[in-house]
DNA sequence: TATTGTTATACTCTATAACTATA
DNA sequence: TATAGTTATAGAGTATAACAATA
């Protein structure tokens, strides 16, 4: 059993809803949406999903993924927080540091960051955009800027501040949670068939006809 | 230049906000809490990261991946859809047909779902949980509805509504991105180096002794 | 010719672990 | 011994394309 519903378009809060209870089930909109379930974790796929959407039409002209413009944006002069070390960074943009190992080398080859040695601590490397990456994200920033507020556009101004406002709250509250590692999953628990390449994947007859 | 503030804990909104402005720049928590990006993409993945983490918390005696659970909440008797098929399953959680072909594979591997071909149009498989499912959906959703509730615990049982409202508006009014697709970029415009395997990464000498 | 599902491939992101240099 | 970063490997998820069966 599904719950229908249709979703009001634009301004005040879909109102159809029991005020007592939220949505279960599976969610169903418009011709041009596909149905969603009702649970945070199935909208939070989706809502992250539509803003990388747009987050890669922001990117479209360059060749970095949206991971290698979060460097960006945390490392840049102008609103972000240059001369952090890569661990900061993969705190910040919620990676591990092996992976952040990755992407800063990647940064590095196009010559948009350097790393610096921390004479302090000269295991530290501190990251900071070259001009070259200073000039690209200038550039960058306004377009991946209104797309992220674009996203938020079906919401009224006061709704947008309450919105990111609860996400804040709830991302600080699940701390342990909102960080890689959280996800972790027995080593081995694997759930893939894993297939030698050479063998086929099944028979698949199901009743067709094998013409 | 970062935009220090320390988030409310629980129960009202972030006070400290400038009531015209969103937060820019940085976000930064207390200690157990890493630094977020304010922008609704840096915020979409810390809260989808977290929604992760509970789910895999939720399926840790099993050998289910968050979406293999996905589809089982979508096709059970509950309060899923059963019987709707695999271009349906594919637009419900927002995957490519062809990833869907895999995850079906791999849950009637375990014996969890099964394919009728549909009659009217035998291209189509309609899609049901075994009882075997049926039973094991059973039993694993308490625990995850349980873990979805806990994610908006810091919200009041107003703003979980409105919250869960709101984000159903984005995810409407921006249909075509909140779907598998919208994420296209150009075939081999790869950033990764793509090394062969043999030659090693890079010289890494920044200035550290090589003892 | 168009659509449903399958198979293959490649890339992005995540999770772990072992390792080096430094503290 | 502990920490910052590197390298390697494997799994999960995403993006495309070519194909077979069916419409």
């Amino acid at each position: 059993m599904s719950t229908r519903l249709t979703a009001a378009r634009h301004p005040g809060p879909v109102t159809d809803l029991p005020s007592t209870d939220r949505p279960r089930g599976t969610l169903h909109f418009g011709p041009d949406v596909p149905p969603v379930r009702g649970s945070p974790t199935a909208l939070a796929r989706r809502f992250s999903q539509m803003c990388m959407g747009m987050m890669v039409e922001g990117l479209a002209t360059t060749d970095l993924t949206a991971l290698q413009y979060a460097v960006l944006s945390n490392l840049n002069r102008q609103d972000g927080e240059p001369g952090i070390d890569q661990n900061g960074l993969a705190a910040r943009i919620g990676v591990e540091r092996s992976h952040v190992s990755v992407l800063v080398e990647e940064l590095v080859a196009k010559e948009l960051i350097e790393q610096r040695v921390n004479g302090a601590d000269r295991r530290a490397r501190l990251l900071h955009l070259t001009p070259k990456g200073e000039k690209l994200y200038a550039r960058l920033r306004p377009g991946i800027r209104i797309a992220n507020e674009s996203v938020l556009e079906p919401l009224s101004p006061h709704e947008r501040r309450l919105f990111i406002d609860m996400m804040i709250r709830m991302i600080a509250a699940n701390g342990t949670h909102a960080r890689p590692g959280a996800r972790r999953r027995k080593r081995g628990s694997q759930s893939s068939p894993s297939r030698k390449s050479g063998e086929s994947r099944k028979s698949n007859d199901l009743g067709r006809r094998t013409s």
